[in-house]
DNA sequence: CTGTTAAATTTAACGGTGTTAAATTAAAAT
DNA sequence: ATTTTAATTTAACACCGTTAAATTTAACAG
């Protein structure tokens, strides 16, 4: 039987949750799916176009049905409950994050983006306030989601002496520990930050 | 004589900036430095070792010397200045904002995230909201750069139609149509969201 | 049912990658 | 001068994306 672009794709997700971007390869998709790894070529150009898919196929699962505003719902609530929708879709893959920024000229991105700014456009905002923001917005979620999903090993920590970090970053440390002490979770922090832009209407 | 570590990552920086993060391998640098690839790993215990220590020297670049604010200049516009400087050293290097942006527990980030915050302070914001607002920012700028050097080829343009997307996306193609008439930059657009997470003092 | 065309996959191979182990050279210290 | 440590080389391994050509599978026309 013929291979389905989205069987592939769907294996090809599995394969990301299962040990990550690095872990996607031909040959162990192929393996997957009961074929030999150049018979993926006959579905996609290159490897590139696949993550590419792969990534579309990320957002469209969080996004495939729209999921209108509710009546007691601000639209500023509104469009800030797109972005938590967005950070969740790519959270929900082991570096979501990468993938999808690393996909260029995403339609489903552009769908987000339009349904944002024209849900602004109810608010006092001009155009270009609600497109800055939005854009502010999308930015910041993903720069957000890539430096979460950037787990530090072990590893990473050798040859680190805290003792001097905390002396020279005290405002940090103090932050942190605050962080921490206040039972606040990383969710809310990412919150406070789509907050911050989508604070003022002008 | 004896390789320093100091010229392997500045060869290493000049292949990334020719040809990209994918251009920088082992052997390609090994034979910028007159040297067999294994030699290097006396230096580094391995490649991702590297990479973290490229991203520490681009930053370092900028960061060098640390620039203090002048008389005139508010703390505000001060940060806000220190975040333009930061994302001119992640475009200074192709793919500057990934490699950047993969090094996790960088200390040159810290100290400009811990001034960042302490410059905050001199206003009236409280140390959480100073850490929230340099926090979001620095997410955003770092989300904003990867996007930039995301640059989309025109293999990524084939089998897409503008038509349907115009139609389908009006609010956004009025905003970048608005964004290229004003005669505005990239710089611009970028300070402008600074601006936006920065608006608020409280 | 047959012959033909198109779709889909396999086999084999190429050049490249990061990395390891062991042998070897170069430099430093005793 | 000899021993020890630092630095590099050689050789090889397992893996990677990708291509070309041969081959199988499926669809279709008479």
């Amino acid at each position: 039987m013929a291979l389905k672009k989205e069987l592939i794709i769907e294996e090809a997700l599995v394969l990301l949750n299962q040990s990550g971007i690095e872990g996607v390869t031909l040959r162990k998709l192929a393996k997957r799916l009961d074929v030999q790894a150049p018979a993926l070529y006959w579905h996609f150009k290159n490897k590139e176009v696949l993550i590419h898919e792969m990534a579309e196929a990320i957002l469209k699962k969080e996004f495939a049905e729209w999921q209108p505003k509710k009546q007691e719902e601000s639209w500023q609530a509104y469009v800030i409950s797109l972005f938590v929708r967005l950070r969740k879709a790519l959270l929900a893959y082991t570096d979501g994050g990468r993938v999808v920024a690393g996909a260029h000229l995403s339609l489903t991105m552009a769908d987000v983006t339009e349904e944002a700014i024209k849900s602004l456009l109810n608010t006092k905002r001009t155009l270009y306030t609600a497109r800055l923001q939005v854009l502010t917005a999308t930015h910041y979620t993903f720069g957000r989601v890539i430096e979460e999903q950037a787990h530090l090993t072990q590893e990473d920590m050798q040859g680190f002496h805290m003792e001097s970090f905390e002396k020279e970053h005290p405002y940090l440390i103090q932050g942190i520990k605050e962080y921490f002490s206040t039972g606040r979770t990383v969710d809310d922090l990412f919150n406070d930050g789509l907050n911050i832009i989508f604070a003022n209407e002008l």
